[in-house]
DNA sequence: TGCCGTTGTCTTACTACTAAGTATTATACA
DNA sequence: TGTATAATACTTAGTAGTAAGACAACGGCA
């Protein structure tokens, strides 16, 4: 016998039939899903940051010149993927807490190292292994052994969509 | 003989090796990846929609309309992952386009829907073919035949991550 | 019926950024 | 050398959102 669901799922009369090819439709479901993984492990972190005053961004600097060292504020930007007036607002945010100092270059006068305070580096060493944790249990989703080739291909997405003309 | 990089890649004195075990490395590692690939793709798609001055949020809204018809503002909330609040000024600002109306709903009048304006039909039709090539190009950075694997194990992700408590 | 917790939208105040342009310094080149 | 171009950080003004809460209406229950 036919079965008939209590909520109607006849297609609303002003609804269109997305008239894409099987290839495109997977793309676009892919994009989606991503984009709400995405979203999700990202609202996971910055609540898990949060408890400590922090913006994920903020924590990515500190994250960051925590494992590499002091950086120039140009480098940070690129690594943090913020805007070039972002960077210096993002710093003097976390130079106002005591976090990070900046530090003159010695062969260019026009830029600034960023650098981890002493406050800075113990905080780092206090939340990230907890943030570390938290983010690889989200991740979990996605069988270790896949991790690495996942990684390969969304990287390739990356590069991808980044040498993309703007538009064509 | 030993190559010698032009550039040292000794690590800065004050920089620490990250003390993470392989499991843990792999998971943060995929977690920027797949960051910086959602932010690629979504800088493409938003400059794709802002040719025709729209938001990426504004258009995923219209998507949503033209796909499945009218829908109430909590139903459109929930799909576009946006505040409560936010989903008030995105159609106050696509009713100011004139690409979408609200309609009251008969059987609860706390609830309104939003609808397409035969404008805003119009223009989903024009664009959305468009749009939908360039995340398809983007996404062709994953094997066609993967995809569908891909978005199992993201969807995946993005529910353990919902799921997971916001801190312990 | 009248109350109470819930739901759905909207309002207000705020925030974390971006975009665009400026000042300064470095670099390449005639 | 002097000049044009590029790179670096910063400034200012603006924007797309969020968070918290108010208000109205619904639905269950005594």
């Amino acid at each position: 016998m036919p079965t008939t669901h209590p909520h109607s799922d006849a297609p609303h009369p002003e609804a269109h039939e997305p008239d894409v090819d099987e290839r495109t439709a997977a793309a676009l479901r892919l994009w989606v899903i991503m984009s709400r993984a995405q979203a999700a492990v990202s609202d996971l972190a910055s609540a898990d940051v949060a408890r400590h005053g922090l913006t994920l961004a903020e924590f990515g600097i500190l994250e960051a010149l925590y494992h590499r060292g002091p950086m120039l504020l140009g480098e940070v930007q690129k690594r943090i993927l913020v805007s070039s007036g972002g960077i210096t607002f993002l710093v003097d945010r976390l130079v106002a807490k005591g976090l990070v100092e900046r530090r003159t270059c010695e062969s260019d006068r026009r830029a600034r190292y960023a650098a981890l305070t002493a406050k800075g580096e113990e905080l780092v060493r206090d939340i990230f292994p907890a943030h570390a944790a938290v983010i690889t249990r989200a991740m979990a989703g996605i069988p270790s052994e896949d991790q690495q080739h996942v990684a390969d291909m969304l990287r390739d997405v990356g590069r991808h969509a980044a040498n993309l003309p703007p538009a064509d």
